[in-house]
This record gives C-alpha cells, structure tokens and sequence, in this order.
RNA sequence: GCCGGCGUGGCGGAAUUGGUAGACGCAGUGGACUCAAAAUCCACCGGUAGCAAUACCUUUCCGGUUCAAGUCCGGACGCCGGUACCA
C-alpha cells in the first residue's frame, strides 16, 4: 500500500476532533505539563513563522504525554488590534467581521496541521466573556491605585485629528497624509508596572528556565540604578532645581545644568531675560517635532540658555541652566547637572557652546589633554576636602556628606516607565470608567460588566475617537449618583490581553471571578513557553507585572508565568525574513497540499536548531518526505513479521541481531536525549540513521524467532518516536503493525541499559596532535594494553622513530596522545 | 552610539562541552532497475599533490594557552537582532 498523506491525515484529524483526543482535566494523580505556544494574531492566513512555532510546541506537548504528563495545550486569538480597524478603514469591513472570517480560516489551516490542542479551551481575547474579566481585573487595579491617569505626549496628527501609533508614523510625517507630526499631551491611562521594578527585576534570577539573553535583555530594560537627587538653588530666587545623578563623585565638575523643554520651571527661569522669546522659539520647535525624531538615534545635540543660574551646593559656584532636546522630562527629575569633563553628552554639548570644561578625575595627574570626556574611575582633584580619594571612594562620600547637609538624598532610579495602556481606537478593551460631572471618576459596577464594545460604531471615524462618536454608548446613567454622565472612549492596550490569557486557559469557562484558582494553581506556572524573541521586553514583562498583580489579588498563587522559555528563530528564505513586501512568501497550504502536514512539520523541526533562524528550502521539504516514505515502505514491505507476536530470547539472538538492538537502544537514548534539550533536528538525524541501517538489513537472515522479535522491537521503537514529530503517519503505522492501541497514549520507549553497552572501543591515536591512527580495543582493556598495541601500530610506528617520547595521556577507550620531541 | 548574539564544505547544519572536524539532509557525480523518463535502490562526494598508500592545508582573519582548540583567552573584520540620548 502507497504512502497516501493526504488520506491517512484527514483520517486520523477526524478521529481527534471527534473523540476530543486531547482534552485534559486537572489529576492530581499525574504530573501536570503545561506547555503554551504564543497565540497569533488572526492577521488573514497563517504564515511559516507560525506553522515553526507550533511544530516545536507539539513535538514538546506530545513527546510529554508520552512521558506520561497530564499535558494542557492551549490555543487561542489575540484578536483585538489595530490591523483589523486598518482593514475597516481600508475595505469597509466591520472589524469584528474581518476578525472572525481570519480565525476561521487560521484555524482551518491549524486544524489542517493536526496539532494536539485541547481545543475545548479555545479563547477568544475580543469576546466579552473574555474581556469582562479584564475590565473587573482593571477596576480593582485603579481601586489599589494600579491604574491611574497622567498627562502624558503622543504623536499627533493635526491634519487626521488623531493620534499615531509609532509604526503609523513615517519619517516623521503621517502614514496617511504625509503631513508633518507633533508631539502632543493628553491625558492618559496608566498601570503602575513601576511599583513592581525591583521585584520583576529579582524575579529575573528565579527564572533559570529562560535564556540567559532575554534575562539580560529585561533586566537592561528594567535598569535599575542608584543615584543621588540634589537640590541646586536658583541665583536670585527662593526656589530650587532638583536634579538626578548616578555620579556624585563629579559634583564638584559641573559647569552648567540642562532641563527638559517640558520642565514645569523654564517658563518662570526664562521669564524676563533676555533669552525669553529663543527659549520659547526652541520649546515650540521641540513640540513640533515628533517624539521619534527627537529620540532619534545619533540626533543632534541642541540646547538653549535660559538666562537663569543655579548654585551648586557644594562649592557655591554659579553655573548656567540650559534646555536641552536630550533630557528627558519622564526620568529621574527632568533635570541635569551637567559634568562635561565625564560625560561624553555633556562634552559634546559644552563644546558646541563653548562652556567650560572642569576636571575633578584624573587617572594620572600628569598634565592630560580632554580630547573626550574621561569616564573611568581615577583620583579626586578640585573637589575640596575629597580630593586624592579613589573616585569610586569619593562617591559614596559625597553622596553622604550631601545627605548629611541636607543638599539632598540618596535615591534608586529604574528607566522601566508605567505602562501606558490608553488607545484612542475602536477595536479594543472598553475602559470601564464612567465620568459624573458631580462625583468624578467612577468605575463601572461588577455587576454591570462587560461594559460591551458597541457594533454600531461609524467606520468611517475609526481612528479617531470612534468611540466617543456613538451617543448610545457614550451617554450613561452615573452608577453612584444617577445623574446623567459620559463613559470613558478609550480602549486598552492589546497587550493587555495577552499578559493574562494564559491563566485563562486553565478555566476557559469559568464565570465567576474569571480565574478559578483552584484550577489556575494546578496548572500554572507554565512548563514550557514558546514564541519568537522580538517579545522578550514588552509581552514577556507585561505578563509578568500582571501575574505578579493577579496574584496580589488573589487570583492565583505562583509568583512567574512561565518556568522555562524557548525563543525561536525566524524563518529565512533568500536570505532575508519571509515577508509579503519581499514576495518570498511560502505558502503553508500547498506544502500541506503537496508533501502533508507531518512532513512540513518535521521539515519546520529538521531544517535547523529551534533558537536559530531557520531556512527555507523547496528541496530540503522533499529530503524529510523522502524518509517518511522510506519508513513507510520499509514497515510495509515487512507487515508479516511485524504483525508476528514473536518472543525474544536474548540468548538466542544472532551477532547480527545484537548489533541492530545496540543500535535501536543507542537510537531510544539519543532521540530521548535530545528531544529534552530541544535538539529536534539531530532527534531526527539520529532516527534517519537507524533507517539508514534498516534498509542495508537483508531481511532474509532472520531465521530465528528471537531475530524476528528484534527486527520488530526496533519497528515499534520506530514509530513511536515519530509520533511528535510525524503523528498522523505514525498513529496509521502503528495500526498496520497490528495494534489496538492510539500510538499518541503509548509509553515513550524506553532504552535497555544492557543493549546500549559497546564490548569494543575505537581509540584514536594522535602524535604531537595529528591523527596518526585508530585501534579497536575491547572493553575494560588497561591502559597498558592500550599503549602497547599503539605502539606497535605501523602507521604511528613511522612517526615515532627517532624521536623522544615526552608525554602519552590516555583517556579511557576514546583517545591516546603522544607528545614527542626531535626530528 | 550602547546592549545582546553569531561567523564550520556549493547550501541547511553535526561535533559526546577541550579529544577522529564536516553526522544527517539538500545539491552534485557514477552505477543498478527501465524501451525511456520519473520514482526507487547502491556507491562516491572540503581543498591541493599523487595511479595509489599517503602527505600537507582547512572551522572569517591574526596572535596566545594546551599533549590536544570549531570549542578557552586577547585583538581585528564581517553579519544579524534589540534600542527608550536614562543623567
């Protein structure tokens, strides 16, 4: 019988949805394995990316089963976002209507590909059922203060009336209009994802589980830091100017000060100098630039002088305050002291307006020329009673000497920034906030959630505001009072769905509190976390915070989502990323259509390790069909004596035989070996191989029941170490050879410590490093033998003549290397 | 700029963590089967010299440590990813 994927996939896929062949319920009898790919976007179809990331989290869900886990796999859709309000701008579609025509069709093409989901807990992240839970969990974070709302800048578009997502903004100019962008301050909802920097910070050295660079990555990102906050009093004035420094060894350096242009105080320190109307001219000018260009990497340097000075504390010197582009109004205090003789910026920027450069380091001091800003620690100079102290030294003692004179305190600053989850579009989470003119800010009552996003919104004013356009939905009764009020119009941050939908998964269905915690504990922390690297900072901490809050309230007790992380590569063809605008797409639906689903999967697992970039190759997907087809015909041909029960006696076996069962037993430990470190491809190389083997077997020298029994104890090994990587082949072989059982449910093989042992050794033999000669050894043979019989090795003899033996090391049946010396 | 990672045949990649460099697959070459082709099966397949045995070279480049380096250390070059000028 012919190898017929498309039959065999369509068969075993029907069976699976029909008898629900993976759902799970928590048992406690068994050991829980949650293992959880990163959900997709329902953009249209699926793409390779997502056929890779699925591949690696089935191959992981069903080799666990087979080990015997109570396994959850999950799948669902993140399915709120901009790209659908994109479409119902573009072709006129109801976002919710583009929406659940892609999921249809994606999961179609999932389904196509017969991965073991449970798919009984299917979420839905646009569904009111689901996004209920997050308007309740938002609620009690602004009730803890969690939630709160700032002033804060967005890219705006003065032409669309509208604000612009950071990839909506191009060179600076709207990606509709092309007209020029500002940058302007609304008011905005926040998550206070501050107030768990040092414990998402800590948690990092807990999760041995996630590569070390996305560990690295988060904590960079969360960069903590600790510093002193100094007060500098204003020349003719009362008031003072607080700033932020990690480096209070340079105090006595500082030759002028730098302030945001959004700083509260510039207006009164500009006001009645001769440099009032330049300042306000550069502050207008920075307004008008957008946030992305004046963040721009390598950007220019500017600044004005404000007119005012401030008094250094320390040494009562009198230095000049300037606004600059670079500081930044949303770290430490908006304000500089500015060191140009150790900061490279503060060099730069003293240097372009000729301010003077102060030393107070100095690594040797010997008359030094500054050609750059000198970083590095060094000795104390012009820093009064300071000088001569080591600089790393000196710090502590300023920050002190500071603390003890009341100049100011010793503080920890991290760059990590609140989350600002407020979205002016249509197709997201409703914020279930209602404003009464009489009594404020009101959040909607638990029992009046979902506050349910309305169908009816105009989509010709999606992107601006729609909410805020539909009266029925706007104007509300205020739940406290009862007067008449207004609902909040924004939506939420899509990445609030995502940071807690994998909890979800364990209580799809419940509908009392949205996590049931009882079910929640039993399966989470996640076992396995799988997905692409690009989200190491945003999704991987977000969802961190929110477990980390979630648990605060109550809703669950582990204190990280995830245990262990696996970062996968993209998918490369040509060189560069698979991508519509390059036209090198591949299509998953023909490679399922062409060779079926188990071999495109396996090719996804072979082509490369899971971490690395993986690249495409028409003709590498025919190599992995090619030997699925090589097992199928292989077990075909020889159904007689598979189907056979035969019974082995190891004594009875021939050399041939034992030879055959060494190497299945070594295959079993390999493939077992790997498959735990993710090593799919060489998993697969090492089964390769063993087929490899097979087919040089001349079936007609098993003669005796014992090898009959041998042959077949390889076959059933075989297939059941395909399942995770080609199951619908493998359940139909395992069928054929006669069993009754889902080969899916079976135990994993395991290997017989006996049969993998070797009676001879290959020990290489090495002169002065170079590969002089091989000699068999058997077993346990000394290390005397050894020498002696490389010693007397022609094709090392040669090399040892004349020469002095300096130095033999040997280690154990692998290896013997001679060091000699002469000519 | 800063941070993180990578660099092995014509190509994707292996290499027991310092111990035979190039497993496995793709491409290629030769053969078997076939009227022929496809499919399939078998063999070869880093470079140079040689009929051969063999010798030398070879893991981006230069240097170091070691009996032994793709692997460790120092430096250079190249590529990829992240990026919020973080005081």
């Amino acid at each position: 019988m012919d190898y017929d994927h498309k039959t065999i996939s369509l068969k075993w896929q029907k069976k699976w949805e029909k008898e629900h062949s993976f759902k799970v319920t928590e048992d406690n009898s068994k050991k829980k394995y949650y293992c959880l790919e990163m959900f997709p976007y329902p953009s249209g179809k699926l793409h390779m990316g997502h056929v890779r990331n699925y591949a690696i989290g089935d191959a992981v869900a069903r080799y666990k089963t087979m080990r015997g886990f109570n396994v959850l796999h999950p799948f669902g859709w993140d399915s709120f976002g901009l790209p659908a309000e994109n479409a119902a701008i573009k072709h006129g579609v109801h976002p919710a209507e583009w929406t659940y025509k892609n999921i249809d069709t994606m999961r179609g093409q999932i389904k196509a590909l017969g991965f073991a989901y449970d798919w009984d807990r299917e979420v839905t992240t646009c569904r009111p059922e689901y996004y209920r839970w997050e308007q309740l969990f938002f609620i009690k974070m602004y009730e803890k203060g969690l939630a709160y709302k700032k002033k804060s800048s967005v890219n705006w578009c003065e032409t669309c009336n509208t604000v612009l997502a950071n990839e909506q903004v191009q060179d600076g100019k709207c990606w509709r209009c092309s007209k020029n962008i500002i940058t302007k301050e609304i008011e905005q909802w926040f998550l206070r994802i501050s107030d768990y920097a040092q414990e998402l910070l800590d948690g990092l050295d807990t999760l041995t589980g996630w590569p070390e660079r996305v560990r690295t990555m988060q904590k960079n990102w969360i960069g903590r830091s600790e510093g002193v906050e100094v007060d500098f009093t204003i020349k003719n004035s009362d008031k003072k100017l607080r700033i932020y420094t990690t480096r209070p060894d340079t105090i006595y350096g500082v030759t002028f000060m730098s302030i945001a242009p959004e700083h509260p105080m510039l207006s009164s320190l500009c006001k009645g100098t001769a440099q009032e109307k330049e300042v306000i001219a550069f502050v207008d000018r920075m307004r008008r630039t957008s946030k992305i260009e004046r963040t721009a990497e390598g950007g220019l340097k500017e600044g004005v002088f404000t007119g005012s000075y401030a008094i250094n504390p320390l040494n009562n010197q009198e230095v000049p305050i300037y606004t600059a582009n670079f500081v930044l109004m949303d770290y430490g205090t908006g304000a500089v002291m500015a060191v140009p003789a150790h900061d490279t910026r503060d060099f730069d920027f003293a240097k372009k307006y000729k301010i003077p450069v102060k030393r107070v380091i100095f690594k040797d001091p010997a008359n030094e020329e500054l050609n750059s800003a000198y970083t590095e620690l060094g000795t104390m100079v012009n820093s009064a009673e300071f000088d001569g102290l080591n600089s790393d030294v000196a710090m502590l003692k300023i920050a002190e000497h500071i603390e003890k004179k009341g100049f100011g305190k010793r503080t920890v600053n991290y760059r990590l920034k609140d989350w600002g989850i407020s979205r002016q579009r249509y197709w997201g989470c409703p914020i279930p906030i209602i404003y009464c003119s009489k009594c404020g800010v009101v959040t909607v009552p638990e029992k009046e959630l979902p506050v349910v996003l309305p169908e009816d919104a105009k989509l010709s004013a999606i992107g601006d505001d729609p909410l805020s356009k539909v009266e029925s939905f706007v104007n509300t009764k205020c739940p406290k009072c009862g007067g008449s009020a207004k609902r909040e119009t924004e939506t939420m941050d899509t990445f609030v769905e995502s940071s807690w939908y994998y909890a979800r998964y364990t209580c799809p269905d419940d509908d009392k509190n949205g996590i049931d915690k009882k079910r929640a504990d039993y399966w989470l922390p996640v076992d396995q976390y799988i997905g692409g690297i690009e989200h190491a900072c945003m999704h991987l901490l977000y969802a961190r915070f929110f477990h980390k809050v979630l648990r605060d309230m109550g809703y669950l007790s582990s204190n990280e989502p995830a245990t262990n992380l696996l970062t996968q590569g993209m998918v490369i063809k040509d060189g560069s990323k698979m991508s519509k605008s390059l036209g090198n797409v591949v299509d998953p639906d023909y490679i399922i259509e062409k060779y079926g689903a188990d071999t495109a999967r396996m090719f996804m697992l072979f082509a490369s390790p899971p971490e690395k970039d993986l690249d495409w190759n028409d003709k590498g997907v025919e190599g992995c069909h090619r030997f699925i087809s090589r097992v199928w015909r292989l077990i075909d041909n020889n159904l007689d004596i598979i189907k056979h029960p035969y019974k082995m006696d190891l004594q009875e076996i021939s050399s041939e035989s034992k030879k055959l069962r060494n190497l299945t037993h070594k295959t079993i430990k390999k493939v077992t070996e790997d498959l735990d470190a993710f090593g799919f491809n060489t998993s697969i190389s090492f089964m390769m191989e063993l087929v490899n083997e097979l087919y040089k077997l001349d079936i007609n020298t098993l003669s005796k029941e014992s090898d009959k029994a041998v042959f077949k104890e390889t076959f059933n090994a075989l297939v059941l170490m395909l399942c995770p990587f080609a199951p619908h082949t493998a359940c139909e072989l395992w069928e054929l050879m006669g069993n009754n059982t889902d080969a899916a449910k079976e135990a994993w093989p395991a290997f017989d410590t006996e049969a993998v042992k070797d009676d001879k050794k290959l020990v290489v033999i090495q002169v002065n490093g170079k590969l002089r000669g091989k000699i068999e050894v058997p077993v346990g043979t000394s290390e005397e033998n050894v020498k002696d019989m490389a010693f007397n090795e022609e094709s090392v003899k040669k090399h040892l003549e004349g020469k002095e033996v300096k130095k033999v090391i040997y280690v154990e049946g692998k290896l013997l290397s001679i060091a000699v010396s002469g000519n």
